[in-house]
DNA sequence: CTGTTAGCGCATTCAT
DNA sequence: ATGAATGCGCTAACAG
């Protein structure tokens, strides 16, 4: 398991075993077929017979490459990104590449240390999973290394990849999905100015208008959690004129609609429906089964991983921005609305 | 931002810029204090205008360390160990340790490219977050590098620490509380042979004698899922002698249970009560509100962190078995049990 | 305090 | 097909 003395053992303790040349054992290790069977077969056992393995340290030093990337995810405990990390390191696997994980969100800063920790380890790229708060400090990281951001809002560089999913179009389903139920009186709880939350809201607000139903826009501020979806929907519950249906800006937020209209003994969706977006693991629960739009994540990760590898392959091409086209994952938050009283 | 021929700038650039040696670089980069006040300026003035940053990967090379801990966290989709790996992180970063994160299953298997992936890297040690399928490529680096496991089963190795909450305690303290709240006819969902499963059928069994209520042990199978807990669950109420509380052996199958109950008319914590394992953010959430058994999960992490420094500095001791008291986070899915008929 | 020298383990020329 | 020499960027042990 290690070497003689403790140490790990090298190339060089293999080369001695096998009665070979370091540069022979390299080259086996390497796979190349300029290497006669024989001592082929001899450096293999004596490798194995020492539990030798190259290492990379050493490797990445000389070879002036690390084929690591850093992934930098929004917030590790919403798991809505797994499926866009699983799928980008299947393709970066495929293609040799390590990929490392870091949590940037601290306390609604960035966490400069996982940037200048990637930086630190020589990655060859960067990648933000999910919107973050600007910060120079990662800016200057993704304008100095290729980069690319999948899910994300607030980082689209000159010189960096965004792969995001078409809000306005998710909008657009959710809102003629309640439109062809028969709904109307439509409103959203989200909003705001940045980010997903703005790409959201005016993608609702351009559905309604472009359905006729601007006169019911309506929308009711809330944050990507439970207890603020929940304030929102009751607000929208308690006025004279109460929506029949709720489109959310997430399936968190979707959840607190879910919890207030239980509390105040609201049937979902037979007098309330309710539309959640991301398609987490929590909609597809059957306690919930929320309707929700789907990202598509899977593709997003495929792609920006794609992007990441022509970048690193190319050099500092100008950014292209994908849009992937959402779809609805229709379940039973949503139904047809009551009778007119 | 780059070096004069796009080069990143080395630690020779900088010497040459400040007019200085190799040497006085390096020991500025590492804070020594034996640097006249004016050389360390000259330095890392010569330093910011460059971009310079220390290459970890010839640091490590010539330290023959590497300053890293390899996380392998049994599933990411899940994310009740989270809270785990924040202290974990936060302990180690407090001790100039960086952490690296995989995913370690994969199709019921172990995943040992992750575990190679480590090796490779030369992380300092190791530590599993949560049970993992035995394999000996794990269990083989686990003896050859410092290791700990954090709430895991499986892999309580001679010269591995382990911190795991202590399940018999939590399946007891969830009994007693809904025996406190009169219930008698107390089953449990779960079971099995292995790992956690198996600590917390017999610590419910345990609980369940001491407490006189033997002939009422009930255990109906299930996984890590809501649709296992779900057909556990309409087993027991379809049953002639239905149970008034379930303890499940996680917050998913409880969540299984209560889509169980709502599906046939019965209300919890009315007419069951329910309570999960875990304290996951799911559980807390108000629209399910579920009693749950908290591991501590913070306390595990700082714990496991602790011992993993222990044994980096103290080499092969053997392995110590910490084992944190639960306690129960008591919400709205229990309650006292209906009339007797 | 500062500069010089020697590797860390490996891949990569160049010679055979 | 194989082996010897060179250097990746840095730190550590010295010698000034």
């Amino acid at each position: 398991m290690s070497g003689k003395d403790g140490r790990r053992p090298t190339i060089r303790d293999v080369a001695e075993r096998a009665g070979v040349s370091k540069s022979l054992v390299s080259l086996v290790m390497r796979g190349s077929a300029q290497v006669s069977p024989a001592r082929r077969k001899a450096v293999l056992d004596a490798a194995r017979a020492l539990g030798y393995r190259p290492n990379s340290v050493a490797r990445s030093l000389v070879e002036g490459r690390t084929r690591t990337v850093g992934v930098i995810v929004s917030d590790l405990r919403n798991p809505w990104y797994v499926d866009i990390l699983e799928s980008f390191r299947r393709v970066l696997h495929g293609d040799g590449m390590r990929v490392l994980i870091g949590a940037g969100e601290l306390e609604h800063r960035l966490d400069q240390t996982v940037v200048e920790a990637f930086l630190d380890l020589r990655v060859e790229a960067l990648c933000v999973v999910g919107s973050l708060p600007f910060d120079p400090v990662l800016a200057d990281a993704m304008g100095s290394v290729p980069a690319v951001v999948a899910s994300s809002h607030g980082y689209e560089l000159p010189t960096v990849d965004s792969v995001v999913n078409d809000d306005v179009h998710g909008m657009r389903l959710a809102v003629e999905h309640l439109v062809g139920l028969g709904h109307r009186r439509i409103a959203h709880i989200g909003g705001g100015a940045a980010g997903v939350f703005q790409a959201r809201r005016e993608g609702y607000e351009t559905a309604m208008r472009a359905l006729g139903l601007a006169e019911h826009v309506r929308v009711e501020r809330c944050e990507n959690d439970e207890q603020t979806g929940y304030a929102a929907t009751r607000r929208l519950l308690g006025c004279d004129d109460p929506p029949t249906a709720i489109v959310a800006v997430n399936d968190m937020a979707c959840l607190g609609a879910v919890s207030a209209a239980a509390d105040l003994g609201v049937d979902v969706p037979a007098r309330l429906s309710v539309v959640g977006y991301d398609n987490t693991p929590l909609a597809g629960t059957s306690h919930l089964s929320l309707t929700s739009v789907d990202p598509r994540n899977p593709e997003i990760g495929e792609l920006a991983a794609r992007r990441l590898l022509a970048r690193l392959a190319e050099g500092g091409a100008p950014g292209v921005r994908d849009l992937i086209s959402p779809r609805l994952a229709v379940r039973r938050s949503t139904g047809h609305p009551p009778a007119d009283r």
